[in-house]
DNA sequence: CACCTTTTGTTGTAAATGCAACAGACTTGT
DNA sequence: ACAAGTCTGTTGCATTTACAACAAAAGGTG
C-alpha cells in the first residue's frame, strides 16, 4: 500500500486516536482501505448517490455544499484533514447523500468500507472496538457542530452572521487574530447571504473599529 | 420500577430496535434509568450544564431552542417520542450544552445512565452492543436532520423556507396534507423569520393557490 | 355568558437584503 | 511584461424583511 506516508495524519485523527501506527496500518488493510486523488473543483460524490465506504479527508480541503434549481449555491461544512465525512451515511436506512462533496482543493481521501467499520471483526483488530467508539464520538462532534452553524444561520442580520462565525472561528483558534479557510464568495455561500452585501457590511465593521483583516485573515478588537 | 407503562414505547425507540421486551426491561436497571416528569414549559435541561445521562423522550414534545440576549428565541430542534436527545453530550471532551431543552406538552422522559451506555458491560446485557450500533444509528440520522434543516435555513427569503419545510413535511409524513407539531410563533422561531411576515406569506400563497391551512393542517396544492 | 388569555391575521414604515453592474487589486499562465 | 481571469470592494435600486401596533378569532375559566 501506499498509505503510509498518510500515517502521520492517520495518528492524529479522531478516529484513530489512542491506537499505535502499526495498529492502524494493520486495521487499514482490514478495512480495505482504497485511496481516492482530487484535483481542485473534482466532485468527490454528488448528491444522489448511496455511500457504501466511509471517507477520511487526508491532503487538501473539501465543501459539503448544494447548488438549488437556479445556480444559488450553499455551503453546508467545510472538511479539513484529519476529518471523516459521510459517516452519518453508514446506516443502513440512511437513504442517499443529499449534498455534494467537492475538493476545495487538490485533496486525498482514504475510503475505509463501511460495513467492516461497524461491524467489529472477529480477527486479530483489538482496537476495533475502540475505533466503533471514536466514530460515534466524532459523529456526535459534527452533530454539535451542525447546531452551532445553526446558531449562526438562525442570527437575522448579515452582521449578527458574521459576528457569530467569527466569534466561533476566533474560539476555536483560541485567539483574536486568525484565518479562515474561506475566501469572500465562499463565506457568503456558508453564511447563506449576498457577497456584496456581506462585503459592504464587513467594511462598515472595520470602519466602526470592531474588527480588521485582510484576505482571509481576521483580528477581532 | 414504574417504567413498565412505556415499554410499549421503549420497544418502538430507534435506540431499542432489535430488542425483547424482556432485555429492555433488564437493560433498563443495567442502564441505572431514571424518570423524569415535567410539565409544559418546564425546563429539562438548560444550556451551560453538563450532561451525565443520555435523555429518552417517552411522552409529550420537547424543543430544543436558544434565546439570546436581546430575547430572540431559536427553535432548533423538535424532539418527539421515542427520540433520544443530547446523545451528542455523551463524549467526554464534548462540553456544556449549548441549547436549552423545553417541554412543549406536559411530558416524561427516561434518563440513561451515558457511561453505562457506551461501556459495553460484563454481565447478563446481551443486546448492549446492538444498542451502542444503535445509538451511532439515531446520531447519524439526527445529523442528516440537521443538514435538512440547515437546507431550510438556507434559502433566501421566508416563502422559500416556508416551501422548503412543508415540503420536507409533506414527504415526512407520505402525503398532501399534514399536521405539523408547531404553532405560527413556534415555526416562525423554527425557520428563524418574523411570525407576522409569515404569517402575511403563508396567507399570500394561499390567495395564489399554493396550498390551504387552518390551524396546524396544511395541504399543499 | 362575560372576561381574560392566547393565537392568528393585517397594515404601515424604517431598515436590511438581494441583485446587477462596475472598478481596482491581485493571480496566473504564457 | 502582457493578457486573461479571479477576487474584492463600491454604489444604486427594487424587493423583502423586521418591528410595532392593532384587530379579529379561538380557547379557557369562573
Amino acid at each position: 500500500m501506499k498509505l503510509k506516508k498518510y500515517l502521520n495524519v492517520l495518528k492524529r485523527t479522531k478516529l484513530f486516536s489512542g491506537i499505535g501506527e502499526d495498529e492502524i496500518l494493520g486495521m487499514l488493510s482490514c478495512l480495505q482501505a482504497k485511496k481516492l486523488e482530487l484535483k481542485k473543483g473534482d466532485y468527490v460524490y454528488r448528491a444522489g448517490e448511496h455511500l457504501s465506504c466511509v471517507p477520511l479527508l487526508v491532503e487538501g480541503r473539501l465543501h459539503i455544499q448544494k447548488d438549488d434549481f437556479w445556480g444559488n449555491r450553499s455551503i453546508i461544512n467545510v472538511i479539513g484533514v484529519g476529518e471523516l465525512f459521510g459517516e452519518s451515511y453508514i446506516a443502513p436506512d440512511s437513504g442517499p447523500l443529499l449534498n455534494d462533496v467537492v475538493a476545495a482543493e487538490d485533496s486525498v481521501v482514504i475510503c475505509l468500507d463501511a460495513n467492516r467499520v461497524i461491524t467489529t471483526c472477529s480477527n486479530a483488530c483489538r482496537f476495533h472496538q475502540m475505533v466503533v467508539q471514536n466514530l460515534f464520538y466524532e459523529v456526535s462532534e459534527r452533530n454539535r457542530r451542525l447546531v452551532q452553524k445553526l446558531g449562526h444561520m438562525a442570527q437575522r442580520t448579515t452582521r449578527e452572521k458574521l459576528i457569530s462565525y467569527l466569534s466561533e472561528q476566533s474560539q476555536k483558534h483560541k485567539s483574536a487574530s486568525f484565518e479562515i479557510p474561506l475566501n469572500r464568495q465562499q463565506l457568503a455561500d456558508f453564511l447563506s447571504v449576498d457577497r456584496s452585501a456581506m462585503s459592504n457590511e464587513l467594511c462598515k465593521m472595520r470602519d466602526e473599529g470592531l474588527l480588521t483583516f485582510n484576505k482571509n485573515s481576521f483580528e477581532l478588537l
